[in-house]
DNA sequence: GTCTATATTAAGATAGAC
DNA sequence: GTCTATCTTAATATAGAC
């Protein structure tokens, strides 16, 4: 066929998929026109900066997703348990029950931009703001509503990590059952 | 000069400081080849697998160094607090202090041979069973003593990778000041 | 056991037709 | 806005001299 086209957010999905899997490095420009039915040069003439831009933009598409399913419920209204209950089920859906890993973990191995490894620590930085803001809110101390906040995303961190290496998701599901807890004065 | 050479020990070093910074995408050759001072077909003489090859025994070569910093210190004698606090500066040293990456999670993300990853799956087992080990020793039951294990390297996978995303080892400096009473009874 | 030299393939990137 | 075609560079890998 001539001429085949792809929606942005069609586009987003592959483009995701591809870089949280094989990580900055591990995908190819090749890769990313053949998943997502495009030639070489249509990519640079969506994303003239190359690989470094569409990492941006799916780094930056994450951060939306973040927003719209995890900092807004989570700035909600209602007990801020149910609000963790509902986070964590969203974030269970992201990272497909602990069989997907995390876009700031494969995506920080130097490779990338600078844009990219500044936008990656943003995203950290608000993520941990977050949980901490419904940790605080539920009851808890500043300080250990920060703690907690850390501990929780060091515990997704971690067992998506393990989930991985051990191809096994146990740990993660545990995590994510966990959580509401975690993020919330018992 | 003519001829260079390295030791096999200083070949290790370099090449398991780039595989756990870049990757086993992100690290070519040509930068194997000059960090070691060899040229690229002396590497293919010592690893005639090429970069598979050199990864697999940086691999192997973490598990080695596991086996005598970390599990057989934990299966030793004395109090079972000691042991893991021994361990537990010996795992500050292998990573820095939080500067330097897990290899198991750099090293995971796919790109590599079959072996490599069975290798990190085996190797992450054993390293889960050691810290189960000596929770058990301590006093724990098996099944607390497990969790507590999986809990110790979620952890401390987890604290990785935000100190790698957040370009800040604090986290990680706390989990490790966490763990000898997450490996042991309180 | 390391070297120089080179073969082969794939990478990122651009020009210009349609 | 996507395509075909091509450029340049860098990747893995090997041959053969010393």
């Amino acid at each position: 066929m001539a001429h085949r086209t792809i929606s942005d957010e069609a586009f987003f999905d592959k483009a995701l998929d591809l870089f949280r899997t094989y990580g900055f490095e591990g995908v190819s420009l090749q890769q990313l026109a053949e998943a997502t039915g495009l030639e070489k040069a249509s990519l640079y003439y969506r994303y003239p900066g190359g690989k470094d831009e569409i990492a941006l933009a799916v780094a930056q598409g994450v951060v939306d997703w973040f927003r719209i399913k995890v900092f807004e419920p989570l700035a909600g209204n209602g007990p801020t348990r149910k609000r963790a209950v509902i986070v964590a089920d969203n974030l269970r859906t992201f990272y497909s029950g602990g069989k997907k890993s995390c876009v700031a973990d494969v995506l920080s191995i130097p490779g990338g931009s600078e844009d990219l490894k500044a936008g990656l620590k943003n995203a950290m930085q608000a993520w941990i703001k977050a949980f901490a803001d419904i940790a605080r809110e539920s009851g808890l101390s500043p300080s250990v509503a920060k703690a907690r906040a850390e501990e929780a995303i060091i515990r997704i961190e971690g067992s998506l990590v393990l989930a991985r290496v051990l191809g096994d998701s146990a740990t993660f599901e545990r995590t994510m059952k966990l959580l509401p807890d975690l993020l919330t004065a018992e």
